[in-house]
DNA sequence: ATCGCTGCAAATGGTTTGCATTATG
DNA sequence: CATAATGCAAACCATTTGCAGCGAT
């Protein structure tokens, strides 16, 4: 397995208000559904990798996914975190997250309540922000283009102001 | 060499009011100074990259430019343009820029007027937008979380109206 | 008993790099 | 002529996939 660092930082709330949380009930009926609609089965693995990425933090990777995953039972493999993660993705649950040149992260997808990321440059802390004005001004913008708006990325670089962030575990450039 | 489709769109101004050019004079004056500084030398690969990138159409990605540059001089390498563009993106010339899973595609810098991106999931075209005021309503997340904000990257996709925008080409996807 | 899922290892695709050679300042 | 740049091929790294065996429905 390629593991690098793994620092994923677990950071929320430095003072502003924060974004509520996903409603993970729904997702997990959402998820069954899905499932049953397409035919797929509920394996342990996925069961266990499912209940990882529901019950642990948020924006982790493939590779704290399985790190996680594999201390409940290390025999899984690299392929099925990708494979059950990306079925996540498909059905809808969860969303791919693709900060800078890091690996993708991953995030329950939330759907009824659209954020975005700030993301620092400096300890790799990731907080989310949601800012009805800026989707508004987005889709003005778009029709200003001829653009039916799908979907939209908004990640804000910096420097955070948390007094841990001195570390300079810098994984998580723009480019 | 990784050649695909390699269709690049060069739509512009659909409709919409359009961002302002980058001062290319100053980018070659900015770049000149930044080699001399750096001690880097001007071959002949290298003239012929940067004047390709300089006046050739924005968003190009390594394949394209490439196949450019190569019209000029078949001799000339992949690896030189990857590093060429390096360079330009160390020396502040040029933006790398990632659009979903796509491969990275190069712009002029043009710091005095910050834009971003639309683009079409149909079509692959790129449009620049700015909006000062999705700018500060950003900066003002930014404070409210306690980040001091050195870039961001903002980027709206959908469909366009283009007329021509029907080919189905869509390598851009979000994810 | 199907047919989807898993693990493994090999393949992929974009990007980077080591090294011997070439060429600029 | 010192040293940066080039070309090539090999290395990298995240991700994907073919396939034989396994296991859920």
């Amino acid at each position: 397995m390629n593991s690098k660092k793994t620092t994923a930082s677990g950071k929320k709330g430095v003072s502003g208000a924060s974004v509520k949380p996903p409603d993970r009930e729904r997702l997990r009926r959402e998820l069954k559904s899905y499932m049953d609609s397409q035919g797929l089965r509920s394996t342990g693995q996925r069961r266990l990798v499912i209940d990882v990425f529901f019950d642990t933090r948020e924006h982790l990777t493939i590779d704290e996914l399985l790190e996680i995953a594999r201390a409940h039972d290390d025999r899984i493999s690299y392929a099925t975190v990708y494979r059950t993660m990306k079925m996540l993705a498909s059905g809808g649950i969860a969303h791919e997250l693709h900060f800078g040149d890091g690996p993708t992260r991953f995030e329950l997808a939330d759907d009824d309540a659209h954020h975005d990321h700030l993301i620092c440059t400096e300890c790799g802390a990731i907080m989310e922000f949601e800012e009805p004005l800026i989707e508004e001004l987005q889709s003005r913008v778009a029709s200003k283009y001829g653009f039916e708006v799908v979907d939209h990325k908004h990640e804000i670089y910096g420097k955070c102001l948390d007094p841990a962030c001195k570390r300079r575990s810098s994984t998580h450039t723009k480019n």
